[in-house]
DNA sequence: GATAAGGCCTCCAGTAACTGGAAGGTCAAG
DNA sequence: CTTGACCTTCCAGTTACTGGAGGCCTTATC
């Protein structure tokens, strides 16, 4: 397979997955005209790194839970631990923006929106204090 | 007043109030030492972009909301814009957030994280199809 | 007057994870 | 033999800072 099947078969696009390469993720063979040849194998990380970058794991989580992934003897431990301070993150993310989305849901409903100039969102930002 | 003090008093730390004077968000008066000078003004607009930025604002809402501030004969209706959109974003981005989180509470749970090498987590990354 | 501490200056590299584009080689079809 | 679709590498740009090097300025102390 070339980058373009791979591409497709994946769903990743052809420039992330050279930078994939390029940041040792996976390791394509060459043609002898340079092109990549992706192997079965190949094909099959990718869509493990498409799948754990939808889930928001970082590429250097991704790099260890590929490793885990690959290796037999691996404790299921070490994956949780990776996979739960990950889900720690998402909420502490959430609990942000839930908290931006409160005040700025009472901001906008608060703002006439017309073509006066009188508005609670900035004088909300601008207050003193 | 130098750019400690308005650091401290903003909350703001000093190389970020220098990058916003680089990008044209603050323009700061200087000494003859070359040190910048912030009057009571830049103190306000860096306080108004503390604020803007907390809620999750880009820099250029903020350049943008700033002009609305600045300007006297503004319509709310282009503030309230803003914002409105910024809050659709947040809301769409809490969206995908939850999702990941459903996936990963799911899968968190459901590994046993002990010593041995089964785990659903990666089970369900390495999934065919 | 020398010195040391602390604040300020500019410039530059690095961060995360790509994305898009230029310049150019390769291949299959007609 | 040319056209067009692929592929290659390399490089710049994205967001919003952050940290550091190297060096000047100021103030206090000895």
């Amino acid at each position: 397979m070339n980058i373009g099947d791979v591409a497709d078969r994946s769903g990743l696009p052809a420039n992330t997955i050279r930078y994939y390469e390029e940041i040792g993720l996976i390791s394509p063979a060459r043609d002898n005209n340079g092109y990549r040849r992706f192997a079965e194998q190949d094909l099959h990380k990718l869509a493990f790194l498409a799948r754990a970058r939808a889930l928001g794991f970082t590429i250097e989580d991704c790099r260890a839970l590929l490793a885990l992934y690959e290796d037999d003897t691996r404790a299921s431990a070490d994956v949780k631990r990776i996979a739960r301070d990950h889900l720690r993150r998402i909420e502490a993310k959430i609990a942000d923006l839930r908290a931006m989305q409160d005040t700025l849901t009472e901001l906008v409903d608060a703002c006439a929106g017309d073509a006066r100039p009188d508005c609670p969102i900035l004088r909300d930002l601008g207050r003193e204090g």
